[in-house]
DNA sequence: TTTAATTAGTACTAAAGATGTACTATATAT
DNA sequence: ATATATAGTACATCTTTAGTACTAATTAAA
């Protein structure tokens, strides 16, 4: 199983949460009543948001609470994975920069990995939080049709 | 991180190294000369191969050793994945039989992680052992072009 | 200005999972 | 027979994740 942690799955149900009610905010503890997650996990979770991404805004004090930065169409699950899990990469044996792993000098795979991330990460990015919360049955995938990468 | 264990990343490595000798059979000591991993490591890596996948076979007793089952081209990347890291699948939130979570009364995704998953596998499906090996630099996704989930 | 509500920050513990190592049994070519 | 090699299993350890708890800072409203 390629594994994403519960708190990326658990965002994904408060940030749809968040975007059904666009426009009013709503507390840890609104959106633990409403999700059947623990306040302590929900709570966790919206900090965990709030230092990892700009994909929520809070309110302290008295009627506080959190709401979406931006519309639920343009944030991808890409974007939700990222911030909680990191960056989207299949193993260890890539990094960001290119640069060669501890086995380089008898790996044969040359960065292929790279080029395999990179096309799941695109898939990742054309699926939006709307996507998931939307009731129709597809998605096509546009942008991906004619990968090629290099 | 999307994790793939460091399992699979070596499976990757050492069934590469058994499509270059395609024909010929290495032993565990051979493989773990040839790919810098430790003995144990590549003993239990071949083992997990045998009893998860068909995708090796192999020879005991003197001069004995493992040998690929199928070309190189032939073996995808989804069908190493899901050897050693069982379904791919992005989170604990489905199954394979589309039934409900823990949470299903009051998650509204309804099963979208499914569709996800099978984007991502789909893509994964498409990508070959060979693919990862070959020194070309691009791999078009051909029958990923026309998707859409129902 | 006091109070209650609410997020921010941090730290700790327990559970789970991955990894590496080791040992014994079985099979086979020479 | 013997040396070689895989099969099976068990276990200790290290790392990560998940869950819980507590205190500080902020703010709306009474």
């Amino acid at each position: 199983m390629i594994k994403l942690n519960k708190m990326t799955d658990y965002a994904v149900v408060c940030l749809g949460m968040l975007a059904r009610k666009s426009g009013s905010s709503m507390s840890a503890t609104e959106l633990s009543k409403e999700t059947g997650l623990t306040l302590f996990t929900v709570q966790k979770l919206l900090k965990l948001l709030m230092t990892k991404s700009e994909l929520i805004l809070a309110q302290r004090g008295s009627q506080g609470g959190y709401i979406l930065n931006k519309s639920s169409s343009d944030i991808s699950v890409a974007e939700i994975i990222e911030a909680l899990d990191g960056p989207i990469a299949l193993t260890a044996c890539v990094d960001s920069s290119d640069s060669m792993c501890d086995a380089s000098n008898i790996c044969f795979l040359g960065g292929k990995w790279n080029k395999v991330n990179e096309v799941i990460r695109k898939t990742l990015n054309d699926i939006s939080l709307d996507d998931l919360l939307n009731p129709a049955d597809t998605f096509p995938l546009k942008k991906n049709k004619e990968i090629t990468i290099n």
